[in-house]
DNA sequence: TCTAAACGGAGCGAATCGCTCCGTTTAAGA
DNA sequence: TCTTAAACGGAGCGATTCGCTCCGTTTAGA
């Protein structure tokens, strides 16, 4: 068919720029976090920044954009998660995936955008998926029974971060950024273990609200210091 | 004694704007990470800029002096530890204690100032104190036995730094920073729960080497992108 | 050879940085 | 009461960095 040679080299060269342009924009943001420049990801994708902003009309766009991906890949590991036959494998899947996503794209800017109407469909369907894992490990006796979803939610964000692994690649120190990924695989099956039933002693305070996850979205525009 | 009166309200208020500075500054590293201002810190200890710089003569040294601080602090936790009679509840003692402490001021700025000799030599007195609780609480076989001390450094660090947290400060909502709070005490606790031997499986990897720690003090003040 | 789509990046105004410099306040001594 | 010097707060300097625009160049296809 026609479509596809016209489709050609140039064009297709438009799409890598995208697809490279999304990947580094996610590994921009993982390191630096709130603080990423459009320049600095633009120079990651090995593209000018007027190539950046003829597919993305702001800064903004761009995130959600990555942010609606973001959500995908959550829900999409927790359903896996949920094929799994066994459901304590199954939510170990989830968060060893999920963790070895990195803060993502969300955590880093959370606030700072507007949230979407897709974004909001996808984060949705993560909270079912997830919501049905737990509840599948806690029936089987696998999983503690004090830990609840949005616990495990919060567990995930707190060991997506490497703060050690963000600096050496940050130092351009591959060999230590490895390592340093490695050490952290210890530090997640550390926790994991400590999900498994029987606890020797019960969780402190009362079981997380879901306001520490919605409140964070709502995004305020107004500076805190005038 | 003459030296007290002479010591008195305007010296006094010298020494009260000195000690407001370090808490400051340790509060603004912890939110704002590596890009904190110095005009932030000195706003959060309402106090001029003027009169942070006749203490300091440098962005730098106030750093420095936060760091040493930081140090002592880690150093007095883990030897409250060694002073329990029981050595897994001296081992708990000091990871939560450690993990309160938050980032401090130590990770944010890794790499960005030259270490003094103070901070070596605290550093290596907290080192020689986790080694030694390390070592009692695997003899006495409470903590499983493939997790290191560096193991269990590493895993204060991941779980000191609280987005969630920080994220609600900054955003000057108090109640649900307070949760944030309780929700990662439920996390340590998870984390804690998984220190425990016997362990169900072993740690995957490599225990981690010294030179995660080390490498990353190593400052290096050249710009990886020219 | 010509055209139009996709490209890269210099550079704009605004914001922010670390830090200096100076006019003001205030407690102690004459 | 007046003088003095130590401690104060913060406006503002030059440098840097930001998001974004604008324009000259490259290149595939007719």
């Amino acid at each position: 068919m026609g479509t596809d040679k016209r489709r050609a080299s140039r064009q297709a060269e438009a799409e890598r720029n995208d697809q490279a342009l999304l990947a580094a924009a996610r590994e921009v943001l993982a390191i630096d976090g709130a603080h990423a420049s459009v320049a600095s990801i633009a120079a990651a994708a090995g593209v000018g920044i007027g190539s950046l902003y003829r597919r993305y009309r702001t800064k903004e766009e761009l995130y959600q954009r990555l942010c609606e991906i973001a959500l995908d890949d959550y829900a999409r590991a927790a359903e896996e998660g949920l094929a799994h036959g066994d459901p304590w494998e199954g939510l170990v899947h989830y968060i060893t995936t999920a963790v070895s996503f990195g803060p993502g794209s969300l955590a880093p800017i959370a606030g700072t955008i507007e949230i979407t109407a897709e974004m909001a469909e996808k984060n949705e369907r993560s909270d079912r998926a997830v919501e049905m894992l737990v509840g599948r490990a806690h029936r089987c006796g696998a999983l503690r029974n004090d830990a609840t979803a949005l616990d495990i939610s919060l567990l995930i964000e707190q060991l997506a971060k490497s703060p050690l692994d963000d600096h050496f690649k940050r130092q351009q120190m591959a060999a230590l950024a490895q390592a340093a990924r490695t050490a952290r695989e210890r530090i997640v099956a550390i926790a994991i273990q400590g999900l498994r039933a029987p606890a020797h002693q019960p969780l402190p305070g009362d079981p997380p609200g879901y306001e520490l996850f919605s409140e964070r979205w709502a995004s305020r525009h107004d500076n805190p210091s005038p």
